[in-house]
RNA sequence: GGCCCCAUCGUCUAACGGUUAGGACAUCACUCUUUCAAGGUGAAAAUACGGGUUCGAUUCCCGUUGGGGUCACCA
């Protein structure tokens, strides 16, 4: 049995677009799945749209999602280059074949001719505007004239008449199309660059690749493609055209309704597992219930058989949860280094935190974040004392009596020996007990002396956290910086 | 508009002729609790419509409707 593989093939546009990341996902998940190889290839056939630093940034980006490919721009392979720009003279070769062979012909129509010619049929309301076929009546000897006097060119496919093209899809089942609606497409542009039909089908067949695994759009330009490869006499590939992914308005996921790169994911703080996860299941399920997955727990799973038929809408909601899942799931010490990187980021880079001292902020804060930054941002009184005091938890937990109350508990904390949570707990309680008061009535304003806020991690964990000598200073702060308010009368 | 594809809760989906149509996100309620979360329990929520085939259709067929994709010297 011949060996799986699969390609993923970008065009280098600067980004990374999520719906080509599950394209690239469920290509590498194919190949991984059944030991064959997953080979990235950079589709830069249109000079117009050249960006530069783009293949360098899609590759990092690749490789951020732990998606590494076998064969590539940067990984050596046997049918390398992988970079079609890099690949001319190839292209070129194999066309002429085509024209040698009648499958392919010499156009030398201007584009204003080509324009005329669409508007002429779209006021006649043709059924399907296609190239008239003009330069295919040219003699040998006329074409020959016109390449020798330089005139421009492009060599197009000829698409014969009645004719239907069949192939199956392994997704989608057989699908037919009929010759006469599909156009004489330009095979090779008048730069001497190919297009996408040429290079493509060129390419995986030199690539040996065995499944084209890509999104719908291609669908209706696969007759073109299986056309090409019987003008060749090469065996075709199996394709699998996957669902389109979908703005909230069911249209094709575009830039224009939200965030599509996966670097702005990443700048947002998605952890790659959760973008993984969330992409892996828009159109692909093992059949189960299951929501959680890792990498490698997919490639396990996976199969083009549980790739399903329509678009699936991009739902942040869900991807805001799946990061949340992943970022519980964690260890204190993976999410570590994930902190360090946000801290770096923040207004706190220049202090030092000690690793002991962010573990333990860490596990109060993991199950209450769905980013990391939020531990910063929603407990930013772990990295500088509290700047101000949340006013309705003053007016709620901030009693008369409270400051005496905190003295006494202040008194009490300056007797603990390097206490453990345990500790402070027991000082708490008989704090309370001696002044005949539930323990809420402490530990309300107690953590709003050590936040500033009345949300946050339980109160043990925050004072065991923060240390006896910090928190004993923020208390005594508290007391003298806020001011008790008469309840409201309403 | 032509061609092609698609159609189960708001969203992602399960069911591959027989289920009280299941799960997850989001929503709401309850619960746990020192707060906020997380967790637990529960509620509301779907087979687009019309014909067939069949003892029986979410499931198979046809049509309608709706949505999407594509019609470049872009991929």
């Amino acid at each position: 049995m011949n060996e799986i593989r699969t390609r993923f093939a970008p065009s280098p546009t600067g980004y990374l677009h999520v719906g080509g990341l599950r394209t690239a996902l469920y290509n590498f998940l194919f190949a991984r799945k059944n030991n064959g190889k997953f080979i990235l290839r950079i589709e830069d056939t249109d000079r117009s749209r050249y960006v530069e630093g783009a293949v360098e940034n899609l590759i990092q980006t690749l490789k951020w999602c732990d998606l590494f490919y076998d064969e590539g721009p940067d990984v050596d392979g046997p049918y390398g280059p992988y970079i079609q720009s890099q690949r001319l003279e190839i292209y070129r070769e194999h066309v002429e074949k085509l024209v040698q062979k009648g499958y392919a012909y010499y156009c030398f129509c201007s584009p204003e001719r080509l324009a005329a010619l669409r508007e002429e049929q779209l006021k006649l309301k043709v059924p399907q505007i296609k190239y008239d076929k003009h330069c295919l009546k040219l003699s040998p000897q006329e074409v020959q004239k016109k390449l020798e006097s330089g005139e421009k060119y492009v060599i197009r496919l000829n698409i014969p008449e009645n004719q239907t093209v069949k192939f199956y899809d392994i997704i989608r089942g057989e699908i037919e199309f009929d010759t006469n609606f599909i156009d004489d497409q330009v095979l090779l542009k008048s730069d001497g660059y190919p297009t996408y039909h040429l290079a493509n089908v060129v390419d995986d067949h030199l690539m040996k690749i065995t499944h084209v695994i890509r999104g719908e759009e291609w669908l209706s330009s696969t007759p073109k493609h299986i056309l090409l490869y019987e003008y060749f006499g090469w065996e075709k590939p199996q394709f699998a055209h996957l669902p389109l992914l979908l703005n909230p308005d069911r249209s094709k996921l575009s830039k224009r309704q939200g965030d599509v790169a996966v670097e702005e994911y990443r700048a947002k703080g998605y952890l790659k597992e959760a973008l993984i996860n969330f992409v892996a299941l828009l159109g692909w399920n093992a059949g189960d219930d299951r929501e959680f997955y890792y990498l490698n727990e997919l490639i396990e799973k996976f199969s083009l058989e549980g790739v399903n038929k329509s678009g699936a809408v991009f739902d942040l909601n869900k991807l805001l949860w799946l990061n949340g899942e992943h970022i519980r799931k964690k260890s204190v010490e993976d999410l570590l280094p994930l902190l360090k990187d946000e801290i770096k980021k923040s207004k706190y880079a220049s202090q030092n935190f000690s690793d002991e001292y962010l573990k333990l902020v860490i596990s109060a804060m993991q199950e209450r974040i769905d980013f990391v930054h939020e531990i910063i941002t929603k407990s930013y009184y772990f990295f500088e004392r509290p700047i101000s005091y949340e006013e309705k938890a003053i007016q709620k937990n901030w009693k008369q009596e409270t400051p005496e109350h905190l003295n006494l508990l202040v008194d009490a904390l300056e007797k603990l020996d390097n206490p453990s949570k345990e500790d402070y707990e027991k000082a708490l309680n008989s704090v309370a007990e001696k002044l005949q008061i539930s323990k809420g009535k402490i530990i309300h304003p107690l953590r709003l002396a050590l936040s500033g806020t009345s949300a946050g991690p339980g109160i043990f964990d925050l004072l065991y956290t923060l240390g006896k000598e910090e928190s004993i200073i923020r208390i005594k702060n508290a007391i003298q910086n806020i001011t008790y308010k008469e309840p409201k009368t309403s």
